[in-house]
DNA sequence: CTAAACCCTGCCCCCAGGGTCAAGGTCAAG
DNA sequence: CTTGACCTTGACCCTGGGGGCAGGGTTTAG
């Protein structure tokens, strides 16, 4: 299948097909023009590091649940390595959340501050 | 005053600085030499400016409270564009913690997933 | 006079691609 | 055989808030 085939299938686009190869996600055969040609494993490929992204992950940081799944497993993540980069993605939402938080507090009160002094003067 | 001068005043670097007039915040005279010169007002705008970005506001969305400031108030954030701001970058806030937490309730989902998946096999 | 310390502009880098382009390949209809 | 539609390629610029570096001009102190 060609990169455009790819793609659909997988629902991204060319584009990021080609970013992901650039991250040296993909490595597709090429046919004699220059085309890359994909097989029917790089579908589940791609959709799995289109899944990781959405969960915020980096493409570098999918590297471990792409080769989890070229093992041989029928999941990216029940790999040791895909756990711990779970576990680690998930401090890291739990640390934004707190700062978010605190940043929402300071907001808050940066609000409220201002608008006491308008009604004050 | 020098650039350096205004850096180390308002706490930023002097990349900083010249990001900040890139983006319009900031209009030095210039001296002969080419040099840019700034007055004590562009410490405070500097310093709200600094403040603004530490809350997640983009550059652009600073304006409101420089103009603020330019127009004469003590604080840049009593004028009603500042308020309108602050209570937008609140729901921006707001939003993206809700989303975060959704994200690690589904990443809490997918790890233990996994994990069961791993004690069963 | 010279060296340190400052200033200038301009370029490349981050991240995950999006947009656009010129060039060339492929396949069907006419 | 040619035209047109559609596909592919690589290459370039863009995002936000600067960091880092290059290569040059300027100023100030010793």
């Amino acid at each position: 299948m060609h990169i455009s085939d790819l793609a659909a299938a997988a629902g991204v686009t060319v584009k990021a097909v080609r970013y992901y190869e650039s991250q040296g996600l993909l490595k597709p055969q090429r046919e004699a023009n220059g085309y890359r040609t994909y097989g029917a494993e790089d579908v589940i490929v791609v959709r799995e590091v289109k899944a990781l992204l959405s969960l915020g992950l980096t493409a570098e940081q999918t590297y471990p649940f792409i080769e989890c799944l070229r093992a041989g497993n029928d999941r990216a993540d029940v790999c040791p390595a895909s756990l711990t980069a779970y576990r680690a993605r998930i401090a890291e939402v739990d640390r934004r959340i707190a700062e978010l938080t605190e940043l929402r507090a300071k907001l808050a009160d940066l609000l409220t501050d201002a608008e006491n002094w308008r009604t004050k003067v």
